[in-house]
DNA sequence: TCTACAGTCTACAGTAACTATAGAGGCAAG
DNA sequence: CTTGCCTCTATAGTTACTGTAGACTGTAGA
């Protein structure tokens, strides 16, 4: 029946081959069956599969909470109390971010719009981020709010 | 003259004892005097530069972008089209991240409010994470939005 | 059938920006 | 002089992947 290589699979949704592997080695895919020349095949199952972690890694959600969610999903007669409260958790996490971002917004609007060109000894950009007592908040609520910028 | 040990500079601006340590690894911060027995010995300077690339980063600069910027810094009769460009920069990958923090958090929003407990089976979030179809957006437009849940 | 060439395999290193740990040595107060 | 905190170096762990090397496989055209 159905059964497709990784390279299929990862077309089928739009996951790189790679990262399904990688999805593998951390346990997030069961190890699929193996053709005699020992190449991965995949069925429906896991179309489904890949495509509900990948929705909810695109939502945000971490590896882990798509553990437990993954965890849930098979005794179905389960109450969805904790599915319901791991999004919740997740949208807290995302009001969150936005919050921050909303700040952080504000202040390199207001440190950009204050420069009005010229020498890099009076830019006021430059001034704005040595010294951090001028700003309009205590602290930037929360820190580390860019995890890292993807740069790519 | 004033010299501070390590722990006095994380006391005075903040970032931890590794961090600056780190930040003198990857040559963010110059590698300070040392005392006779080899500790570090800091002054006012490295107060000053320590406290911008902690606002810097504050803001979501990358390290890089921060290199750049210490590195416009050391001649000021530059013109500073190159410091507000950074910024700019900077401001646009915040937008760009709010933008989709927002699409993020509507989604969210309406899979939380669309379940009314009951059953795993029947639980209208995990439905909506396995079903990306039945989505209002095309795609979470742009992925990888929150790089790495900061989860500590 | 031979030969490209794309696809797949494993294993390991690299990314960003730190954080944590181990194990050794330093410094001031009591 | 001992207690306890501070500092030192070096290394590994974090998150969620991505990229690479080097070898093998599967397939389609000449
Ligand atoms: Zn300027
Ligand atoms: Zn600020
Ligand atoms: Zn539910
Ligand atoms: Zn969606």
């Amino acid at each position: 029946m159905g059964s497709m290589t990784i390279g299929k699979l990862s077309g089928a949704t739009g996951v790189k081959v790679t990262t399904i592997r990688y999805y593998e080695s951390i346990d997030l895919l069961d190890e699929p069956e193996r053709s005699a020349s020992g190449q991965r095949l995949y069925g429906a199952a896991a179309v489904e599969r890949l495509g509900f972690i990948r929705h909810a890694r695109d939502l945000g959600f971490p590896v882990s909470a798509i553990r437990e969610l993954i965890s849930l999903q098979v005794d179905p007669g389960r109450d969805c109390d904790l599915v319901d409260q791991i999004a919740r958790r997740q949208l807290g996490e995302v009001r969150r971010r936005l919050t921050q971002l909303e700040a952080l917004e504000a202040e390199l609007k207001r440190m950009i719009t204050a420069c009005e060109g010229g020498k890099v000894a009076s830019c006021s950009v430059l001034a704005a981020l040595g010294h951090h007592e001028h700003c309009l908040h205590e602290e930037h609520a929360g820190k580390e709010v860019l995890a890292a910028l993807p740069s790519k």
